[in-house]
DNA sequence: GGTCATTACTTAATCATTTAAGTTCGTGTG
DNA sequence: CACACGAACTTAAATGATTAAGTAATGACC
């Protein structure tokens, strides 16, 4: 029943040799995979059937991509090394949500990091992908040239990229109501707890740093909340008082609290840029046998549900992460009219800072 | 400098186009980006300078793919929908240790579900894939049946597929050893909370259902386990006493919770079938009032990070789920020797049963 | 009966590469 | 000098599909 080479090893079923087998020509047994219209009901049928039974499976998908231009796959292309983001709870309700619009659509999502690799060869390049959604980040440099010079569908979430749509949330407001709401109970001295505001890898304070500022802008643009509801209330942060974690770590976490709580004087108000680091903060306040919110009343940000179900409860800025996702899924598609989204934050007030 | 198209639009580069203008033969230019060692390298360094300038950026991945079938993609398959499977922590950390093996060697991961679609369109027949990591479990089906017959790599993870290499971890013998240890102190009354042990979407005891057998088996071999240890130590556990939730989540898992603590009598034991059922049974036992471990004892399985900074904190049995993932991309690429790999898991003892 | 549309096909061009096999041109060797 | 050999290219044959354009047959309609 296999057509055999020469040297008599099975050969691969392609449309062509089925068109043979079967009598007919290529165009219609590739109609009756992929448009019904073009045959009769009866023929469709038939011809699927014995392709089954020959043992061809269908359409070789490269030969296919190849013709048609279009390959079913779209880019998620991931600041971070791929293995940090995929145990990031932003980051993976993010995907969540870009999965539950595209896996909908019979689109795949292929996982790739913007590191840069050989000299010549660029992912970008070689990705068989229809477009990119690229998440967090992207640092200037090859990739990024590769990325806008490609001229596929492309759509930049949390962060701005040249000339391309972008999703985020509004990481200004949601930061600023949150210290805003801190503030209501007069702090004595308040910490800021910032998430790669500056360009190093060690947990460090900002002084003596410069910070990010274009494309890392979200944590930047959170700090500038802070700093504008702190300054409203009479509030003046020195930069000896802003710490900055170089990732979204426990482990980072943990150690720039640890350092914030035993530096004097111990602050009695974190505002935290990520959820993760409230939670280490809240772990290391009480393993040192501070109460919260008592001692030091501790806000997040991101709104994971994790901090839902502690004790204390952690009060945060919710951010619709996996409506992000959703959203920057659908303007890919081309679903959505409006370019540009700006997600509203919210805030949600528990146990840590009532 | 671009050629047009008759219509005057921009026509695509292409190595035959680049060869034209640079009057070389397109082997030799795709020897340049492929094959430094088939031309010289003051040429190939010509040849890359003016295909930059130009402003071809290298080969199409569909065309080459085509011809060399390879595509440096790896099929991701999760047996649950993606969206879920991007936010579970056992799968996020598998995922983890995929990728940064993957990453590593230059591949690309393509998420897959194994939901089917159409009549005869399958995914598996339409990724472009270099193989397939089969994650969790497989329903037999057309989606089955193609995977096997394609006759690509794969790996099988979590459960066993048919004439495929797998990674598993020891899912009896960490159930039985957690159960084991917490028989220690003995028990008055035990209940065993289960993860899809039965073929439901609700959340109930298994008393009157069937059990899953083959596919689904993880969750079986754990209840073996813990069913296996109470007998040794002279408990017989009814099927009315062992709960079934149909999905790893929260909220599934809370409910289970609530209706094993409030059932007749009340368990003073629970043996967990996944760590968030553990985490959301420690929660509604506090809510009821009760106190971990001096009224309820709680084990978990998974070993997943959060449980480790709760108080109480939960004792459970760790599994290496990035080590799974590590494993089955290093046999998928053919690194390990073994195949069937089983790893071990490791009792973590802590504060929910002492 | 002639015209026109419709249905159900087939023909053949095209998509963008890779690579085995062949060509040319020096150069070192017996 | 003849010869073999390697380096640096080129030629041209795959690779496996999709699809516009063409053809032949059928039926409807006036």
């Amino acid at each position: 029943m296999e057509t055999t080479n020469p040297d008599n090893r099975p050969k691969r079923l392609t449309v062509k040799l089925m068109a043979e087998k079967l009598n007919v020509s290529t165009a219609t047994i590739s109609n009756a995979f992929n448009r019904p219209d073009q045959l009769s009901e009866a023929r469709r049928r038939w011809i699927l059937e014995e392709c089954k039974r020959h043992g061809y499976l269908g359409p070789n998908a490269a030969a296919r991509s190849l013709r048609t231009g279009r390959t079913g796959n779209v880019g998620v292309m991931l600041a971070d090394n791929l293995a940090y983001s995929l145990t990031d709870p932003v980051a993976s309700e993010f995907l969540h949500g870009l999965a539950e619009v595209f896996d909908q659509r019979q689109l795949n999502m292929l996982l790739l990091s913007s590191q840069e690799d050989d000299e010549h060869r660029s992912r970008v390049q070689e990705a068989m992908v229809d477009g990119f959604i690229v998440y967090g980040w992207l640092k200037k440099g090859r990739t990024y040239d590769r990325l806008l010079q490609h001229g596929k569908q492309m759509v930049a979430v949390d962060f701005d990229l040249e000339g391309c749509t972008w999703v985020n949330i509004d990481n200004y407001e949601g930061a600023r109501r949150s210290a805003e709401h801190a503030l209501t109970k007069p702090p004595s001295n308040v910490a800021i707890m910032g998430l790669r505001l500056v360009d190093t890898d060690r947990v460090c304070r900002i002084r003596d740093h410069e910070l990010f500022n274009e494309t890392r802008a979200i944590s930047v643009r959170r700090l500038r909340g802070y700093l504008d509801a702190l300054e409203a209330a009479g509030y003046n942060v020195s930069s000896d008082r802003i710490w900055s974690t170089p990732t979204n770590t426990h482990q980072d976490a943990y150690q720039a609290a640890r350092e914030a709580l035993t530096s004097n004087p111990r602050p009695d108000l974190m505002l935290c840029m990520s959820d993760r680091i409230a939670l280490a903060a809240i772990q290391a306040a009480l393993q040192m046998g501070l109460r919260v919110p008592e001692d030091v009343r501790i806000v997040g940000f991101d709104g994971i549900p994790e901090g839902a179900n502690l004790h204390p409860s952690l009060t945060t800025v919710y951010q619709q992460s996996a409506e992000k996702g959703r959203t920057a899924a659908r303007i890919f598609l081309g679903e959505k009219e409006d370019r540009n989204v700006l997600l509203p934050t919210c805030l949600l007030v528990r146990e840590s800072c009532p």
